[in-house]
DNA sequence: TTATATACGACCATTTTTGTCGTAAATAGA
DNA sequence: TCTATTTACGACAAAAATGGTCGTATATAA
């Protein structure tokens, strides 16, 4: 049910570490990895991620890495969540993804109540609070 | 992150089936896993899990089947969830299973905050309040 | 020019989930 | 007592999701 995944816990990990220290310093994909002993591509994968939706600011070159790219108070638990692993619903039937049922589905209340609370949950929760 | 297992779905339609009808009526998995077009083994598994538990009766032989055995107010959704899914925690490290780490994990406090949160309002929701 | 960094898609391995099958035990009804 | 039908349950197979690796392109500091 509500395993987090790696790539939200890499996240949280890399999000950690830059919120612990200066602002404006770049840590590599790679120093990252060594120092939390996780692996390097995969890491690398979740920071371009957070990159491409801004969360982070991406430096090329020798010399360069990832920094915070905004406050994380900013950010909602909702988005950031979303943002690593797609829209966040306990069951693809809340979006769209044509289900079979159609007729005589009886849950699809039950399962919407159940997101809704869960949505509502983490759009009232930000990333400094979990992170900090 | 958030998905819903199929045992969850299935244990739904069936509880949502026997509070729908008298609280006597008997129904069997094979008329439920006919009526709601789900695999009646699979179904049969988690009705059996159910019963387990006390959620529902079981009554063998012919003529025999399901009903539910208390008031499904009286039944928390955090319980509903680890009876049907095991323990209920966003990461494995909420519990024991031997994490590596041990030294620097940086994030077993928001894992755990996030945890907490999901728990609680689980706590304060009744399956009578997921299903009616 | 070179070494090092990000960017990204393709691909494989592993784990988890989902579903099936075979068998045993209980029991209502003929 | 016999038969058909039901629950109970473990073992196994198929499918899907997740986790992880690799190759290549591009940017850039020194």
């Amino acid at each position: 049910m509500l395993k987090i995944s790696r790539k939200v816990e890499y996240a949280l990990i890399a999000l950690r570490h830059f919120q612990s220290q200066d602002q404006d310093k770049l840590t590599s994909a790679k120093e990252l990895a060594n120092t939390y002993g996780v692996p390097q591509e995969l890491l690398a994968k979740v920071l371009q991620r957070l990159a491409r939706n801004d969360i982070i600011d991406a430096v090329k070159g020798p010399t360069g890495g990832y920094r915070l790219s905004k406050d994380t108070e900013t950010i909602k638990m909702t988005d950031f969540f979303e943002i690593m692993e797609g829209p966040m619903g306990i069951m693809d039937c809340y979006f769209d993804s044509g289900c079979e049922q159609m007729d005589g589905c009886t849950i699809r209340r039950p399962i919407n109540r159940i997101n809704d609370s869960i949505r509502t949950m983490f759009n009232n929760m930000t990333l400094a609070e979990v992170t900090h």
